[in-house]
DNA sequence: TATAAACTGTCGTCTATATGACATTTGAGT
DNA sequence: ACTCAAATGTCATATAGACGACAGTTTATA
């Protein structure tokens, strides 16, 4: 991959913009170029930790499955967005399996170099600390929302922020629009692929969406918004 | 307070347990005491954070209100839970209300003193780091549940998790009985109360649980772990 | 271009759970 | 001991959403 286009990647997430220029040049320094092809797990469940990692150009599925072996879905990493840190800073097993989905270029940071970057600047912890913040209150507005919104609320509350996520890649594949299927949906939300699509269709009447074959572009984030208040 | 029952008290959190002795030193020594009334209020959601608390005695209900004005519970801290870290570290607005259940003493160390300290010691971020990471567990846990567990599996869930926060108090006030109406209940598992009630028969009958007025007794652990396994 | 696989749209049915109503029980405060 | 507010137990009713079935559509690939 390139340094320029790379550069720009990483400039479009908040957490990393934030750091000092030392610590985000160190961080990439350390980090070494990955290109995983569809499908492949980068860690499961249960695992140890191997590393931190931040995705280039792809996409990565966390998720969960149950006894069953349904697959809940928590999220999808996008280009930009780090992860993996929680299992590293306290030492304890991965807390979700990750796969990519497509042809996906992760920057990866092994653990040792973690650890060693971290004994080495005590004072970076200070940004980790704030990218756990980040995952608590994500963590704690899905289980508001899952607490008092219908399904409906929840889709389009999901569909922006999958949107915002989007937008870090610099709007260059999809002309904006949603790359995803109705069945992701619904694993996203614990639902159906039935009430997803009764649910779509509804949004799409009332013209705050517009639906393709596995695409999905928001037209009115704002009542999209206004039905996902809580 | 006498020193030695807060001692002990603070020895049943696992998370300060694993503290460095000097920190856990430190940190109790910066703390003043303070005892609240029934139904005071800590803080606010939105408000600035103020301090780094932990409950010796009573309980703090963390939640949240939807626009409609019901009132969605996180949780309950209980003797021995420490909270507040997340506002201090990000510095964000509080997640969440708290208010007290009962009379109420707490250990409080101020925004400044814990800025400070952790100024002065780099190193100890790492702990708090833990601590976090506790907190990004837990709400991992209980998405997960949530989407996938009967309010059956959801409530048999609670009442284990419940049961272990009490029994840091050294089952000293209610002879191991947690003391709780249905109606919070309902709230923490954004169920109804008759619902609720409902389960609990069920679960009385099949000889898992014990009730008595606004007191459950948990009979067969194992069968209700049963019950909310994923 | 043909074929298969993945995805979508739309039924009808069934079940879990919310909700309102109301009687009964319990415990706290006087 | 009495009174009242809070909590509990139990209905009957309404409804959101899960799930199976199946036809139609789009894309991938041979």
């Amino acid at each position: 991959m390139q340094q320029q286009p790379m550069l720009e990647i990483l400039a479009h997430s908040p957490w990393f913009s934030s750091l000092p220029e030392t610590l985000a040049a160190e961080l990439v320094s350390l980090c070494k170029l990955k290109t995983l092809a569809d499908q492949q797990v980068l860690h499961k469940k249960n695992d140890l930790a191997d590393g931190f990692v931040c995705v280039l150009s792809g996409r990565i599925r966390i998720s969960n499955y149950t006894l069953q072996g349904k697959e809940l879905i928590l999220t999808w990493m996008q280009p930009g967005n780090w992860f993996g840190e929680i299992s590293l800073l306290d030492g304890q097993p991965r807390t979700h399996d990750a796969h990519t989905e497509g042809k996906t270029v992760i920057l990866k940071l092994s653990a040792g170099a973690f650890h060693t970057m971290l004994r080495n600047n005590n004072q970076w912890y200070a940004h980790f600390s704030r990218l756990l913040c980040q995952r608590v209150r994500a963590s704690f507005s899905q289980i508001d929302e899952t607490g008092c919104l219908s399904l409906t609320g929840q889709l389009c509350k999901r569909l922006l922020l999958l949107q915002q996520g989007l937008e870090s890649e610099h709007c260059v594949n999809s002309q904006n629009k949603l790359r995803i299927s109705q069945d992701a949906l619904a694993q996203l939300i614990h639902s159906s692929r039935q009430t997803v699509n009764k649910i779509l269709q509804d949004l799409r009447v009332k013209g705050l969406i517009d639906l393709k074959y596995r695409k999905i572009q928001l037209l009115d984030r704002d009542k999209l918004a206004e039905l996902s208040r809580i």
